[in-house]
DNA sequence: TTGAAAGCGCTAACAT
DNA sequence: ATGTTAGCGCTTTCAA
């Protein structure tokens, strides 16, 4: 034995059965007498015996193991939804291997490294939004998208309700009496922000209010981006009386401008976020903001994952959660 | 063939060489003749073979997989720490599996399914404020801690240099002036609140100033912390001039209370914090911060747990990184 | 330089 | 209910 590792076959001779009983023990599917059980768990118990992964993979011809690919790991959204999904896995029986990939190439180094040699045995996406990147994947592989839509129905989804998000914003601002809503949007590339943009302008036409171009300003979603936008917005005349900030990043930079330049907010100026980032209740002054609950998307995308592992047949999902309002002192 | 996954076997069969010669090409290590290495080559790419991970694991006896363990993966620090480790491991050819532990029997389970059953070769754990768990790793594991030193020598160890960092703080406030410098501090329990205590009370003496027990809070690391602790702290009389608090989220929530209370700061209170979290740019007023370099530290965290793979009897390194002075508008 | 044979630790199929 | 026999796909001896 030695200082060799324990294995299966160290624990069948201590019991005196055969290997393979020990392998139905510990699989625990297939009935065992009681008493081996017994004598087989005690030999286990001795020895410290530990299955070896590895050669479970092999021979199941699974790893266990997920992954989940970001743009970064260090977004607080992206890393929300990362624990959330984290756990879930983990609660199933898996692990989940996190990654990170800034752009398409190294996205597909990464599937190139993970998939072909099925070292993971599903993938999670978050923020996919260059849905041609998928194409390289074995047809059937299991995907699911977190956080974002996928344009094309095939793979499954869990993100947030962004025209809703858009619509709420909207309709906050004007039973506070807003005239003058401005926007500042993420990166109209994705989706997301794309969404977002319909919801606010279908809801100010549903209140009868015009759609001022001016008003809205593309960005990223960084806080600069809404330092900038909001400069930008100050020189609109009349000036906006209200900013629907499409993160709370872009809030902060919205707020930030509009100290440097006087404004009070929320009387001069109201401003919504979305997200609710944990800072978001200590900005100045304490930011209202659409909720999204991170960590339940990530679990729900991590579910519906284990679920195309399970019916690799089944038709894709697509989820869509609501946000919710939480109302601080930036919107009067 | 059929759909089944192509293997070494079958990339053989197509070169006309025997599976032995695909693996020594694939491997690269001993030399093959040209023309049969380019056959086979050929053959590789015709098929679209790739080595699968879990039997070259098995054959190895090693999975290329790293663990990071962390208390959570959202709060940005961590993140940040985790991104940089990703990134530095797989440069290395590893991959990195990481999972948060809330508290300390959940961090045994991560370690009872990760570490016996082989399935990572090393591990890298962050805010390991609880050495004690890690009495049950079988001697001589590859382990390394990230964020904080361990207790015990006998782990490396990358980390800030919190007592440098308290003293900074304090010099900082000193040559600006202030006379009353509070601290507002992490959990006492952590060895880096504790450090970071003696650098501002060693600072204190070594200007000659005295050390106010009243003046100094014990608290946690969220900004709600910061905010009952200043609220504390304006009881006192005189007031203090000037605060430190032990990270950004703490100072956050020491503004936001200065705020209500009808401080102007910087003119009446100057706040330092650490850590330099992106949103500190954007507080009321943008925060003076002593950054730490998260991203760096989880890659130095990395190679020293790859250099502890690769020799195992090594002693154990300690790494402190400085800080950086980061002046913001929040100390005038 | 290449091939043949053995075995990594486990599970699955078949036999008893 | 249990044992025997084959692999899983690869790497590592050992021969040739």
């Amino acid at each position: 034995m030695s200082r060799h590792h324990v294995t299966i076959r160290d624990v069948a001779a201590r019991a005196g059965v055969s290997h393979q009983t020990v392998s139905r023990v510990i699989n625990g599917r297939e009935r065992v007498n009681p008493a081996t059980r017994d004598r087989v768990e005690a030999a286990i118990e001795a020895l410290g015996y530990q299955p070896n992964a590895s050669a479970r993979s092999m021979s199941l011809g699974r790893t266990g193991i997920l992954a989940c690919l970001a743009p970064n790991l260090t977004d607080y959204t992206f890393a929300s939804i990362i624990d959330g999904a984290e756990q879930a896995v983990r609660q199933a029986g898996y692990l989940l291997l996190s990654a990170s990939a800034a752009d398409a190439d190294a996205f597909a180094d990464l599937i190139a490294q993970l998939v072909p040699s099925r070292q993971v045995e599903g993938l999670m996406v978050i923020n996919p939004y260059a849905d041609e990147r998928f194409q390289r994947l074995p047809a059937g592989f299991p995907v699911v998208f977190a956080g974002a839509r996928p344009r094309e129905d095939a793979v499954s989804s869990v993100s947030l309700d962004d025209v809703g998000v858009g619509r709420m914003a909207v309709e906050h601002l004007v039973a506070q009496g807003r005239q003058r809503i401005a926007m500042v949007t993420g990166p109209l590339a994705e989706d997301c922000a794309q969404d977002r943009q319909a919801g606010y302008i279908r809801a100010l036409h549903a209140c009868g209010r015009p759609v001022d171009p001016h008003l809205i300003i593309a960005g990223a979603w960084q806080a600069s981006a809404g330092y900038d936008a909001f400069m930008r917005l100050a020189q609109t005349s009349p000036l906006p009386d209200a900013v629907f900030a499409q993160n709370d990043q872009l809030a902060a930079g919205v707020l930030r401008a509009a100290s440097d330049l006087g404004l009070q907010t929320p009387t001069q100026l109201a401003v919504i976020g979305v997200d609710d980032i944990p800072m978001a209740a200590y900005f100045s002054p304490p930011l209202t903001t659409l909720r999204q609950d991170f960590a339940r998307i990530g679990r729900e995308a991590a579910h519906l994952l284990l679920q195309a592992l399970a019916q690799p047949l089944a038709p894709p999902q697509h989820k869509r959660l609501p946000a919710e309002l939480i109302i601080r002192r930036s919107t009067g």
